[in-house]
DNA sequence: TATGAATGAGCGTTCATTCAT
DNA sequence: AATGAATGAACGCTCATTCAT
């Protein structure tokens, strides 16, 4: 691993492309993706908007770049908990979904724009990014899907258990609870909906 | 029940009016909102895209009636179980359920484009219309709501239950599995899902 | 000649053709030529906007009967009057003068929008419009030039006048206070304006 | 006195906006104002048609501008002239009225196009236009009569002069003369029509 | 390297005109 | 003869992208 000597300008060339990634940002969640211009991108850095393309390739590019970095602080939120072989009984696997519902919680209160951005402006920029969005979803459930299945063969989660189906129904959940924190970002009803989605799951509803 | 007498001309242009909005489904489905041409909805009817703006005031208007159209027969299809005063039982609710369960799976696999559409592109097109499925999100969940106030009161679900949180969980799994249905639009597996979002809701995951 | 037979149908296609230039007037003045849709002509008579093409040959053509009819009114309104030959004195041509203003008068406070639509709005329709705006002020202009042509002759008029511009001059007038009478249509202004006009004609504005 | 100090690049900028403005009004006195498009504009600069719009918010603003800048050319040739108070006699007035003359005079030679756009063409673009140029009309009155009132309060006008209707009098006659301009654009038949106007005014037109 | 002036493809929309009914 | 549904040419305007300075 060669830990790469930056110049000064090298350094002020990354900081100014993260810059670029936020401001980006900001606007696509202000305005959405097609009512933005890259001159708005631009303006709210007061940099020219010629200079954008010293950074960028194009419109498209930096909207990939902005999601990408989206779902990057997603991952990487939840990279501490992302261990399912470290988990080993009910009380392991419960403690992890609380850990988990804890860090969807923060990064929706942190910023409601970033599941705003993430789930329901994406997928309607273009059809491929839609399917890179889908496949996020996609890989977020084969995450599940290795926790239940772990679950299922240490014998803590039913035998009988619909891996496959159950982790859609799980992701579900955390979609729409992140969807609720768009429409209501206060953390008190985050920690509230955690709470009722985790007795949904180990508890179901029935008296 | 007033029989509208709809003159030859008149049925025409009603008949006109629909296609053109199945048409516009296809194009937005296919292409996105953004990327569609008047001119391509135009074309796949081979009508003159001038007669587009006699039936309809714009493009904003006419993803508008798309949209109207696909929740419209969303809400159509499960109108039959909307019905939160018939269920008196835990057997009750959990046919309903069933049914509505079964619902959404008949729409899902008529067409995966509907819930495509409408969780995935519609949310993106502009404010006002992010807004307009945030509000029928909302809608869902109040209905839900409807549901799990009289089961808890009725004393068939828990006397504990956190009726808003488990709303959202609730209609959070159907959000997934037509998200699910959208990527696998298949029968069986359609089927299953709706089993293993039951499973959850009534037994847990608990072995 | 021949007084020809007019059937019914005949009589009514007229009238709805007079009805036709009439409400084209309207609009015209009302929002201007460019601005005004063949719908809209329709519209306020309430018959079909194909209608209107049974009539006319497009939109050109009814401009043009308009402008032609209102140059017609004009003229007409100004028929009794246009005889060079029937003035002989100074007296003569000064009452004669007196009833073409007042002539001029009449028609533009019976509709004001007569003259705006022939100076001003008339003119920009297109060159060719303008051109035929130009030929009516040249003919009237030439009409005056056969009065004074006539007064210098008959010696009741200075035998230095410059026939060609002054006959200019006193167009002028009328068309200023034709343009007068748009800014404020009012008898009283019409008629002081036009004593204004004889007096600075026959007596000059020196003490 | 504050000396602008612009860079090459803002001096070119002024440029070619100037050029603009002058290719706009080429273009509109040629085809009018509706028939011209703004394509057309900047073919005949040999610059893209999107250049036209970062000098100008749209086509209604260019001809405002246009007739701004024509009416400033007409009051600015004017502006030497336009001092009531310096006349204090029958033989000032005279000669004022001489050099006001000679002024129109110039300019309709210059370019008979600048009195064909103000007169002919503004007023029909639309009702906003057409107001700004009856205001323009009646401005010119307005100045006239001032110099009027102060002829006959000297006492070398006549003391029974109706200022206000004298003035639409005299300004009319320097309307014809310049539409007369505009058919014939000639300066001997100018500095002849100036004349009989000053006759006119000054001594009428009996013998 | 940063800039922003220039560009033109592209699209939404209008409306005069045609013609089948 | 009257209608109005259909049409598509035409045009105003935007904005992502390029490139000379």
């Amino acid at each position: 691993m060669t830990s790469p000597p930056l110049t000064r300008a090298e350094q002020k060339k990354l900081e100014l492309r993260r810059d670029i990634i936020e401001a980006a940002f900001d606007v696509f969640a202000e305005k959405g993706y097609h009512a933005t211009g890259i001159a708005d991108i631009a303006a709210r850095l007061g940099i020219g908007h010629g200079t954008f393309y010293r950074y960028f390739e194009n419109k498209r590019d930096i909207v990939e770049h902005v999601v990408d970095d989206l779902i990057g602080r997603i991952v990487g939120a939840l990279a501490d908990e992302n261990a399912p072989d470290a988990v080993d009984t009910l009380e392991d696997y419960r403690a992890q979904t609380a850990r988990i519902g804890l860090a969807f919680g923060r990064i929706a209160l942190a910023d409601p724009r970033i599941p705003q951005m993430v789930i329901l402006q994406a997928p309607g920029i273009d059809p491929a990014m839609g399917e890179r969005i889908q496949d996020f979803f996609a890989t977020a459930e084969g995450l599940t899907a290795k926790y239940l299945e772990r679950g299922v063969s240490l014998g803590y989660l039913r035998p009988d258990l619909d891996v496959a189906g159950t982790s859609v129904a799980i992701n579900g959940m955390i979609l729409g609870s992140l969807l609720a924190a768009i429409r209501n970002p206060d953390a008190g009803a985050q920690e509230r909906l955690s709470e009722a989605i985790r007795r949904v799951m180990y508890d179901g509803i029935s008296a």
